[in-house]
DNA sequence: CCTCCTCGGTATATCGATTAACCAATCCGT
DNA sequence: ACGGATTGGTTAATCGATATACCGAGGAGG
């Protein structure tokens, strides 16, 4: 009952092509100095074989395992960072793939397990790095992973002197500005904001722009509420926006799933979107082009962001990656789901 | 410039315990016969110097990596699979993190590139086992997985004979015969299927019990129309629909995302849902909850599959994982996207 | 013609664990 | 009190690659 023969290992090669075991693995890691004709012959022998380098066996000697991290905090019942999840994986993945490198995904609940676990991974020798999630106010996670020497890049604002660098998101906001002139051109006055939870980075980076670019023109924001980013917060947030007595005749969310619960809590409380009040989100989550009235959005790119922190994450691992600069801004995603201010 | 001590190793354990190396292994693999005072001891140690084995080396010897494989598939532009696969990583990761397992993600975008992707993660050793996605017909990743004697299991429905075995959904489209009972007793007797592509597995079992539920009560489709999960396909497959001489009073799609388009194509031709159509999705994606009207859909509990399947697959890994039954099956979820048939 | 360098490789130690084989005490039944 | 288990460990080989040090053969330079 064999399962097909063994794995070859690299003295098969070797012996193939007529070489030492050395040879091999300088022909496979472009080291050392072989003609061209041994190196060829020595990668037909593997390819022949269909050999591989067992990632364990150069793990082991190198101590690099060619696999980078991905932690996802993913509380229970959030509306939040979910959808980016697949997109930012694509354009991580898109770069990691042709280097032959590989992602360790792992899901936590909370920053505490985030932190053992990343305690874990670097004990165990798992991976090169690790691509940190969600920037928080007063982040523990630079310092942890530079103390345990695992290179790693944060998804969020580079800030100058953090211990790890930033990602993407410098212009995080930058969209918001956008879309409070694309409203205050529609005709819209009253303008509330519905945020996201105070201790992540990108909410008080959003919610500045709102504040600024209505106060560069001259208006006050209607509102600020914040929320948790659940199903609940959003419904209540729209609610109360609506029963004001003068209420707001444009509502800006931070994501699109929050966006949506506006509407249909809108929608539900008898108003037309947008004839009555208009509705922008965050994410420009692919449901948001389905939706009637189609969802006005921000598009911030996330798999474009993935990518430049993947390319950043791989440089730091000593790894030649191209440019690691990201390409693209959030731009406004002007829909139906926005139009002339009532009135 | 030292960046902190160097990771201590086996050894440093070994002599601050006062004992072998190959006692620490064995207090760490619950191998061997070591007294529960030592065992102790050497715990000790090891948590005072933060050593945890090195993955690379243990995988070495032990040619095992404590790591699981899963490869999604994802077509640019696709309505289907991809929100499932939060969910299922969350119920996959459930199993794997309290074992200590690690799951290495991988994304590809068709089926060759998936099948050299296995072929190489085998022959570079970098993971145990694998889960199988979207099972097709005449799939050819069980055999080649056997070929490759890497341990998988299949998201799909069981197949007695087949290499690999099956995981969730031999129930699958269970479900479906609860929406034709739910629209039947609503007084709908015009009821359309927009189906998935006829090559994945689930479009079939769907398709059948739809037709199924029907032909058992005494009537037949109205029409089933097959789509690649795309928008295009699924507001086309509306429009048809809802352009005939006597309509659809009711029309069930094969999934969530394309409901939605479904909903909002009527809504642009001036229809109410559910007043002039009844609209049912498949998947129970969180959005739903939050659109107006609240889409009625059938929960596949896409979470406990994935734990099932990673339990399946642990257990055929040679780890010791419980019970690698399914509990729970496809239910419908009945909200606001269907009512009494019109007339 | 001798030396020195470069080219193209090879021999071997090593990464850090696991595991099979082995062994010294202690225990137990008769 | 003695032979055979049992307990509680140890010794040493090994997994499969990588990397450092080394080495022989030509070629160049003087």
């Amino acid at each position: 009952m064999e399962s097909g023969r063994a794995r070859p290992t690299i003295k098969a090669v070797a012996a193939v092509a007529g070489v030492s075991t050395a040879a091999v693995s300088q022909a496979f890691n472009n080291k050392g100095r072989l003609s061209e004709a041994t190196r060829r012959r020595i990668l037909d022998a593997a390819m022949d074989l269909g050999w591989s380098p067992s990632a364990p066996a150069a793990a082991l000697r190198s101590a690099r395992t060619r696999t980078l991290a991905l932690v996802v905090r993913r509380p229970t019942d959030v509306l939040g960072a979910d959808p980016h999840f697949s997109e930012l994986i694509t354009g991580i993945e898109g770069e990691l793939a042709p280097r032959g490198y590989g992602l360790l995904l792992h899901l936590v609940t909370d920053v505490d397990e985030e932190s053992t676990l990343y305690e874990r991974l670097a004990a165990e020798g798992r991976v090169d790095g690790a691509v940190l999630t969600d920037a928080r106010t007063d982040d523990p996670r630079p310092a942890l992973l530079t103390r345990l020497g695992l290179p790693a890049v944060m998804l969020g604002a580079p800030d100058p002197d953090a211990a790890v660098p930033g990602v993407g998101l410098g212009h995080q906001g930058a969209g918001v500005g956008e879309v409070v002139d694309h409203l205050l051109g529609l005709g819209h006055r009253r303008i509330a904001y519905v945020a996201g939870p105070a201790e992540l980075q990108h909410t008080r980076l959003r919610r500045r722009r709102f504040e600024d670019g209505l106060r560069a023109a001259g208006h006050r924001p209607f509102a600020v509420l914040h929320t948790d980013f659940s199903e609940g917060a959003a419904i209540a947030a729209t609610e109360a926006l609506l029963a004001a007595a003068d209420p707001p005749t444009a509502i800006v969310y931070a994501n699109d799933s929050m966006a949506v619960c506006g509407i249909g809590t809108a929608q539900r409380s008898g108003l037309r979107v947008p004839a009555d009040v208009s509705v922008v989100g965050y994410d420009n989550l692919p449901i948001g082009r389905w939706l009637h009235p189609r969802l006005t959005t921000v598009d911030q790119q996330v798999q474009q962001v993935g990518a430049a922190a993947a390319r950043l994450l791989l440089a730091r691992c000593g790894e030649d990656a191209g440019d690691a600069r990201l390409d693209g801004r959030p731009r406004l995603v002007a829909r139906d789901s926005t139009g002339p201010a009532p009135h």
